[in-house]
DNA sequence: GATTATAGTTTCGAATCGAAACTATAATCA
DNA sequence: TGATTATAGTTTCGATTCGAAACTATAATC
């Protein structure tokens, strides 16, 4: 089979949004507005905003700001205006958000699939899935939206840790959310 | 990271989608489109028709349906009555819809990031993808659609090669192909 | 021969999507 | 300082997808 691995990508990615889709039946929400809300759980302050979902996604802003404002309409997130800037929205997902995404996102039956592989496998499949994401990166050229700890800019010293782009100190909760900045 | 695999997945997914996105815009081809006409080009005779994509896509058949036509339009499909049930049509795909998928299926930025894995690497992949993709399907109780060979009914003798569900003979383009009655 | 099941299409209303116009603030540069 | 340009984000519009349900036609069942 040549294209085998494509294969596998593609029915798992049509798996996990089937099941998306069901999970969000519940609360009436589509599956490009569960991936924006987990997005945004799963990102750190440089990246919660219209634009970083937009890159993340891949869509326009204008698409992405509509599926923002059922978000917020659903209080399953929240605007807080930026300090600095005045033009800058932070999306915060509010309880509400990460209670629904605790039991949805990933999907439960995919979690059951996890469990079938032992520690090992599990370990395998991250590092060589990792891998082909980083190459796919490179490829497209697009922004990476790597972890904050692994990034070339994080300064893990012994007085702190320290983003050398934005010389702003993180905490440990902050270095392991995912980063719109993020370069290898 | 918890849910570190899930994240690659849906990176990867979503690279997918905006490459397919684009590569489409040529024929004015939807990604779901494409996807359709993917398929459509990698199933065997058991599994070319409109059902077999609605279940392959997790769509309503209706949906589906309207895509098809899409595809029919363009001269990508073309329609094949079946001689024994004059209810079912199968779909193939023209030279014309193999000329698009030649070059834009897979993507070509991901056939790059693919081409950057060594060898052993990509097999490695497509191990654990596979595993992965296994025990999804299981969990989630949905057809298979696994490649003909690999299949519990495939019964492979020494005077050719037979289905066990259809009793019918199938040749060696036949058996590479992917199957909607697959069982493991 | 009547009922039920299956393959597929059509219709309709709700929602996504991109493109482009628009507002507001920030940065640049003369 | 003031004019220009860049950036963050929203709104509007038309095209397209999507699911639900009604519909046609053929096959299988009983």
């Amino acid at each position: 089979m040549e294209n085998e691995l494509f294969n596998y990508l593609e029915r798992i990615a049509n798996l996990l949004r089937q099941e998306t889709r069901l999970e969000g039946q519940c609360l009436g929400l589509q599956p490009v507005q569960q991936e924006a809300l987990y997005y945004l759980s799963t990102c750190n302050r440089y990246s919660d905003t219209t634009l970083a979902v937009t890159e993340f996604l891949g869509l326009t802003k204008g698409t992405v700001s509509q599926s923002l404002k059922v978000l917020e309409n659903k209080a399953l997130i929240s605007r807080e205006k930026d300090n600095s800037d005045k033009r800058v929205t932070h999306l915060k997902v509010t309880a509400a958000g990460r209670e629904f995404l605790a039991h949805t996102c990933p999907p439960q039956k995919f979690n059951e699939a996890m469990a079938g592989l032992s520690a090992s496998e599990q370990d395998e499949t991250k590092v060589v899935l990792h891998k082909l994401l980083q190459k796919y990166q490179q490829a497209t050229g697009r922004t990476a939206f790597g972890v904050c700890r692994n990034c070339k800019f994080n300064q893990t010293a012994t007085e702190g840790i320290l983003c050398g782009l934005t010389q702003e100190t993180l905490s440990i909760t902050d270095v392991i959310l995912i980063c719109r900045e993020y370069e290898d």
